[in-house]
DNA sequence: TTAATTATATTAACAATGTTAATATAATTA
DNA sequence: TAATTATATTAACATTGTTAATATAATTAA
């Protein structure tokens, strides 16, 4: 008896605690989609989440912790968003260009997003913490179901998939890096006109 | 005869800060080489160029302007490395894929050089800052002659010249940052052999 | 040549941010 | 209800970029 009492009360600890966790990354969430991630700082968190700045650290060991945090969820509004767009279109490597263009288009949406992505430093995160695997596969995931339909159809081999699979992860990463960080090309529609450029080129 | 005097007077104020500039320059050069962008600030600057951190701004608008005003000198640097490591290549897409490996290689010998040229915020330095331009057609400038080549030669057309250029320009960025930023691959071997499949599906 | 002025450099100070330490408050247990 | 533990807050500190106030050096004018 004392046992299950002692059990359960830890289990609601760890569900208090994960409450107020998630309080902080929803108000970092808002934050990064928002203003951005330069306006990032565990004073503002703390701010948006109703908490002191000291308060953070006692779930949080430091703030790249819990920034990072964010990307799960972010894959996941990414990931519906993509579906929705996407639902319409025919199978194949036609079906695999809209979805990358739909993933690059989340992340022009949200310019902090993309920085938390790919830019942000990992610092103590460790270099093989899931989420940068997370982050590194996320347009394949995106796209699977679609190569694996090429493949079972002939439209290409397991090969020339993989191939095209990783030409598309960098491909899109170096566009948006140039676009988003260096401001070129300058203009949204010139942007749009690479991208498919660089698709066609890739995927045909 | 007083007016010369007055220009000579320019000219030497000129001369001389112009120099003081260079020590500044040279000093934060030294710091993204060494121990990289991350330790880069004021008072490292100041210290290495044997001046104080606020003299600094007698020089320079902010430390950004200061940072970005080392970008000319790497790339030159780097131009010379690339023309010596790829002086023997045959010429053709086969010297373009050796000049692109150099060029990545020297970024991934400089993490601090890579941060600088693709991944560091450019803030108040104009977005249409000589700067940004530069660094977008680097790689562009580098692999110049040969691309005149092969359309001399017909190899390739302008046009296709045009899309591979655009193709070399993005995926390069895009492997070295997952490479260097989110250590994917994990191992510098892997690194070579991604670097040198795509860039053999991409110019072929 | 010396005094006044201008140019240049330095130290002091401030603001923003991440983090930790000390303290206060709330919750739990004996 | 008192003691203990857990949680939250305020205070404090370190780092960094930047500006203001002050000192020093160089130049110019008498």
């Amino acid at each position: 008896m004392l046992r299950t009492l002692t059990l359960t009360s830890k289990d609601n600890k760890k569900i208090q605690e994960e409450r107020i966790r998630e309080y902080f990354i929803q108000a970092t969430k808002k934050i990064i989609k928002g203003e951005g991630l330069k306006t990032v700082n565990v004073r503002n968190i703390a701010d948006e989440a109703g908490y002191s700045y000291a308060t953070l650290y006692n779930y949080f060991k430091d703030i790249k912790e819990l920034v990072f945090e964010c990307v799960k969820d972010f894959q996941f509004e990414c990931e519906e968003t993509v579906n929705l767009e996407t639902k319409n279109s025919r199978h194949g490597l036609s079906k695999i260009k809209n979805i990358t263009i739909s993933f690059m288009k989340y992340f022009v949406q949200y310019p902090g997003i993309f920085e938390l992505f790919y830019l942000e430093k990992t610092s103590d995160l460790g270099h093989k913490h899931p989420t940068i695997k997370m982050i590194y596969s996320f347009l394949d995931q995106l796209t699977e179901e679609e190569w694996k339909y090429c493949i079972e159809n002939k439209i290409c081999n397991q090969t020339e998939a993989e191939q095209k699979k990783e030409t598309l992860r960098n491909l899109t990463v170096g566009i948006l890096l140039f676009y988003m960080n260096r401001h070129t090309p300058s203009s949204y529609k010139e942007f749009v006109a690479i991208t498919d450029r660089q698709l066609n080129a890739a995927l045909y």
